[in-house]
DNA sequence: GGCTATTGGACG
DNA sequence: GTCCAATAGCCA
């Protein structure tokens, strides 16, 4: 079906309003993939030209049409994308808009190019200082930013900061939004591969220079290299002319990997994440699309920029589970990854020390390529991993780290070398509780704990980030200091080792300590600059970052994973610890790993200790392959959510109710969610199983679209759900 | 009757 | 999403 040619049809950024029909004004060019300005009622709105064929058309009459107010100056979305748009919204049963708007993130879509004004301190010192200017010109020391921005960092209203440039205390920086950004040259320092790297950087460089899609799962133990090996693909791309995109999980880990770009390339790459400064996202974005940022470094949401001609993207630690999205749009990063190279026909690359069950499996049957890298780099070996019963050697109580941890600890300090304690816990105490009356503290709008914080002297919720700070009296019986921390969180082990080895110097690294760019690199160095003994850290700590010095790791409660029993438990806790572990020994003194645990019989643990990672590999596919679960089967989840308990159950009940009978499919619950109220709503779920045969997604989007919700009421589908939670 | 709060549908 | 008009609810 086709439209009449002065007719078109526009996705609207706006959610919740489908597509619509436009006529086109005799002198405007346009077609499938631009951006445009429409009306809708009173108001203006982009929208962007998409193809007739995607949606069913509802026939309007062409007397009704509004015409199109103007083409934007941007670049169009181009077909492939538009193809990977489709897939996603299919995929994920969400709108297209909501995909396009991760597209078109930036103002700079729709504003023309030009230029910028910022603001930056004078160091001149108005004569009138009130407490807010004291602030502002304390906290804004070295930024520069718009007026905004600047507000936002100094934690005062617009109007101070207009008021200090009025006095003069900032200047005006023009900024121009085209300023180019440095070229990374292929060649600048080509290291020397060993034969196993070599073959398999051969491999992905002839994918690159043959174009087309294949998706490679490059396998390398953890200090083997992995990404000078892809790195050599990057320089392929480079040398091609085109654009190569590098996904990483976390904004901490870009430090360490820009620094090695630079190293390889000579310059660093752009980078994109979600907290740019809105000039420096502007020029990313305009760079990207005109195909000028030849290599892109960013989180998961750099995966739907308009590359003009992207020839690879490269997903490092391809295994993270935080590369799947859990809000707005739910979708995860590494699968979308692999549909883009498909749609724009260029190879991926899937980079990890513990591939995911899904990607070995994928290359088990041959739809992905396997390139091992076996043994680590030059003179580094495996670390020797070893478990530490706490039945049997136990710590006193209220303390966790068992005597043997404690001594090795202790001698790694006095030869100067580094030791890291790994806790997936962040905080003080994950649980505060009155002595005298057993009141626990629960976030008022989620189930779940107050965690202790003691470092800023906050009770915070780790699900909707709401704060108290740390009452006197217990608000249920009143009785003052009775409240009780239970169990550990990596301050708390940061207090044990400082009260037992006070010689140690000793750095707490989270996502709380580590929320920037620039914090990161400064833990990097201090690390790096032995200015650290002892390392206390939560998973943020166990990738990407390479410790020469570091030569013991101690994994403070590997049962705490295996709690909770999801589908991947057990294999997020091996790639945890296998993670963490390999963090020992990447420079020439050995490494050893201490792994505390109530079960060291585990399969998991086993596995870890005898250093046999197919065996754990081989037992779970087994496991998921009885149990119908992924890659063999698949699931999707619904979530009903409501400020009123009653009105998500009743909703709940409806959707169970009108559940389709569909061969190879099964409907659990509704039950409340694993997290039964978050940030004020109440949860119910239901969880769809089926077989991989199973048409899921429109089964559900049948269902769901015959059902009417009442207001209040919100209706959310994961799927692929990863969490459970 | 005349006023305000609620809600469903259109918006192309 | 936002606007509007029809409707329901409320008081005198």
């Amino acid at each position: 079906m086709s439209l009449p040619n002065n007719r078109v049809r526009v996705v609207l950024l706006t959610q919740a309003i489908g597509p619509l029909d436009y006529r086109l004004p005799d002198d405007m060019v346009a077609g499938p993939g631009n951006v445009v300005m429409v009306p809708l009622g009173p108001r203006k709105l982009p929208g962007v030209i998409w193809d007739d064929d995607v949606f069913g058309d509802e026939a309007i009459d062409s007397s009704k049409l509004r015409a199109v107010l103007e083409l934007v100056e941007c670049p169009p979305v181009a077909l492939g994308l538009r193809r990977l748009i489709n897939w996603v919204a299919d995929y994920y049963l969400t709108s297209h808009a909501a995909v396009l708007r991760m597209v078109l993130s930036s103002s700079a879509a729709f504003t023309a190019t030009g230029t910028i004004i910022e603001y930056r301190r004078t160091g001149f010192e108005p004569a009138r200082l009130t407490p807010q200017r004291a602030a502002a010109l304390d906290a804004l020391e070295g930024a520069q930013g718009l007026v905004r921005e600047l507000a936002a960092e100094a934690g005062v209203s617009d109007a101070v900061i207009r008021g200090l440039i009025k006095a003069g205390a900032f200047e005006a920086v023009t900024i121009s939004v085209d300023s180019p950004l440095p070229e990374p040259l292929a060649d600048f320092d080509t290291p020397k591969l060993n034969d196993a790297q070599q073959l398999a950087a051969n491999s992905m460089v002839e994918a690159v220079r043959a174009g087309g899609f294949d998706t490679f799962v490059l396998d390398g133990v953890t200090g083997s290299g992995k990404t000078e090996t892809y790195f050599e693909a990057v320089a392929e791309a480079i040398r091609l002319g085109k654009q190569v995109l590098v996904l990483l999980p976390e904004i901490a880990l870009t430090a360490p990997f820009l620094a090695r770009f630079e190293a390889r390339f000579g310059v660093e790459p752009a980078v994109w994440h979600s907290n740019l400064r809105s000039t420096q996202r502007r020029r990313v974005w305009r760079a990207v699309a005109d195909g000028s940022a030849k290599v892109l470094v960013g989180a998961r949401s750099a995966l739907f920029l308009p590359f003009a001609n992207l020839r690879l993207i490269i997903v490092d630690e391809a295994h993270e589970t935080s590369f799947k999205q859990e809000d707005g749009v739910r979708y995860h990063a590494r699968d979308v990854a692999v549909m883009r190279g498909h749609f724009e026909g260029f190879p991926v690359v899937l980079a990890s020390a513990t591939p995911a069950l899904e990607s070995r499996h994928m290359v088990t049957i041959g739809r992905y390529k396997g390139l091992e890298i076996p043994s680590r780099f030059g003179a580094a070996k495996m670390p020797e991993i070893k478990a530490i019963d706490l039945t049997l050697d136990a710590p006193d109580a209220q303390h966790w780290i068992a005597p043997t941890l404690l001594k090795a600890l202790e001698e790694r300090v006095e030869r100067g070398e580094q030791s890291l304690l790994f806790l997936n816990r962040r905080g003080y105490a994950p649980l505060t509780l009155c002595r005298t009356c057993g009141h626990r503290f629960q976030c008022p709008n989620c189930t779940s704990w107050m965690v202790e914080h003691r470092l800023v002297r906050r009770l915070a919720c780790h699900h909707c980030g709401h704060v108290m700070p740390p009452p006197e009296q217990c608000p249920e019986c009143g009785e003052s200091d009775t409240l009780v921390a239970c169990g550990p969180g990596v301050e708390r082990i940061s207090d044990e080792v400082n009260r037992l080895l006070p010689n140690a110097r000793t750095i707490v690294a989270t996502s709380d300590t580590l929320w920037s760019p620039e914090k990161a690199a400064e833990f990097v160095s201090r690390v790096e600059n032995k200015a650290v003994d002892i390392i206390i850290g939560t998973q943020l700590v166990t990738k990407g970052y390479h410790f020469p010095e570091l030569t013991l790791v101690g994994v403070i409660d590997a049962d705490l994973g295996l709690e909770g029993g999801d589908l991947r438990a057990a294999e997020r806790t091996f790639q945890q610890i296998a993670q963490a572990a390999g963090r020992a020994g990447r420079g020439e003194k050995p490494g050893e790993v201490f792994i505390q645990t109530r079960n060291p019989n585990h399969p998991v643990i086993a596995a870890l200790v005898a250093g046999d990672r197919d065996a754990f590999y081989d037992a779970e596919t087994e496991q998921r392959k009885s149990a119908g679960a992924p890659p063999f089967g698949r699931f999707a989840a619904i979530i009903i959510s409501s400020e009123d308990e009653r009105e998500a159950i009743e909703a709940a009940r409806a959707v169970g109710g009108a559940a389709p009978q569909v061969d190879g499919m099964h409907v659990y619950g509704p039950a409340p969610a694993p997290l039964a109220m978050l940030r004020g709503r109440h949860r119910q779920r239901l969880l769809v199983h089926a077989q991989r045969s199973v048409e899921v997604q429109n089964i559900i989007r049948e269902w769901l679209g015959s059902l009417q919700f009442p207001r209040g009421v919100r209706v959310g589908i994961d799927v692929d759900p990863y969490s459970f939670l």
